[in-house]
DNA sequence: CCTTAGATAGTAATCAATCACTATTTTTTA
DNA sequence: TAAAAAATAGTGATTGATTACTATCTAAGG
């Protein structure tokens, strides 16, 4: 019957796990220090022994997000064929993410929306424009190697990717139905494949 | 030198204009009554009197948005000579109320991220189902015009659209530069309709 | 032991909402 | 038509609830 005590790491890991999730059912602003610590069986003083502040912890939730996902995104463009191929595998990856973290997106969204510089902002701003970078190489590479459209405006096509999924993202939360985004991803990427995919 | 009263439906117009006026510089959720008051020029206990909660006041500015934006697009579409022109026109529109009403996008996003189904998100919830409901109609037009492809899926595109302007909102807004989607718009659409138009 | 995780019980600040009261218009009536 | 009455707009102070954060005490475990 003894309730042991938690490493401080694994502390600090539960405490990230738990705003996710959180997340995932309500507006992330919303989220008090109190309700993480209910969802972790802990006190709301306790939190205050593993993150000096509220923000540090959301800062910690952003840096956890940036980690997985751009892994994801990663691991599913290097196992692909061709560009084309590892656009759409980055793509399903990203759905997946959402699907199994439906909370995540919203706390992006929330943190890119404030006006002022916040650590967590920074933190959600340098993992988009690594997500970018990583789409840029891609879409260059298509572009070399002839799949792609040499035409098109590659920062405009980064845009579009993005918003593609902004797109299905909200759709879904506002259905209150998180697979709704696999069955509608395979028809909107098929559109974005017609608009960079080079003619046959 | 008498300071006169504002007449109910004035001061109501008033408070709507001070929120989005706000929302265009600060975080949405951060929004105090007592800050809409201060940019009003009256006392935060004021507010009340013409408002019985804030979620009222959101509420109204929701009214507001969905009017204006609505009129804005379905004024675009009609002037229009082809489907395809109509959806650019709309684009264009819509471009042109962010560039305006910068904080109108956050305070929409922020009410539909909201878990609950509050007044204000309802609001909002309805204004995206007129709006989806004005795209599929003037996409249907165009693939029975025969000047759209007709193998796309209507609802993929509505959800493309959409998310095209999501995304360079976002951008938009990351950069704190306004003027930005003005610039990015118009190589998003091009990609947009090479995927949705017929192939020469 | 003695370091550390956690509990308990706070505090100070913030914020939406209320209320009693005043100032200004508008409407009624003599 | 002018005075009286009623309705309305606004003030300023307050309240109760919420919330991030803290000080102090307890107990687990190496």
């Amino acid at each position: 019957m003894q309730t042991r005590y938690m490493p401080a790491d694994d502390r600090r890991a539960v405490t990230v796990e738990a705003v996710v999730a959180l997340a995932a059912q309500q507006n992330p602003g919303d989220i008090t220090t109190a309700a993480i610590a209910a969802h972790m069986g802990v006190t709301q003083g306790a939190l205050f022994r593993h993150f000096p502040t509220k923000e540090a912890i959301l800062e910690a939730v952003m840096d956890w997000v940036a980690d997985r996902l751009l892994a994801r995104i990663d691991k599913a463009s290097h196992g692909a064929p061709t560009p084309l191929d590892a656009l759409e595998a980055m793509f399903m990856a990203h759905v997946g993410f959402f699907v199994e973290h439906p909370g995540v997106p919203r706390m992006l969204f929330g943190e890119l929306q404030r006006a002022e510089m916040t650590a967590p902002k920074r933190v959600a701003h340098k993992m988009l424009r690594r997500y970018r970078e990583r789409l840029v190489t891609v879409i260059e590479d298509g572009k070399s190697s002839g799949q792609l459209e040499q035409g098109n405006d590659t920062a405009a096509l980064g845009t579009l990717f993005i918003g593609m999924i902004q797109g299905l993202v909200m759709q879904s939360l506002l259905a209150g139905d998180v697979q709704l985004i696999r069955r509608e991803a395979p028809g909107v990427f098929a559109l974005f494949r017609r608009a960079v995919a080079v003619r046959p």
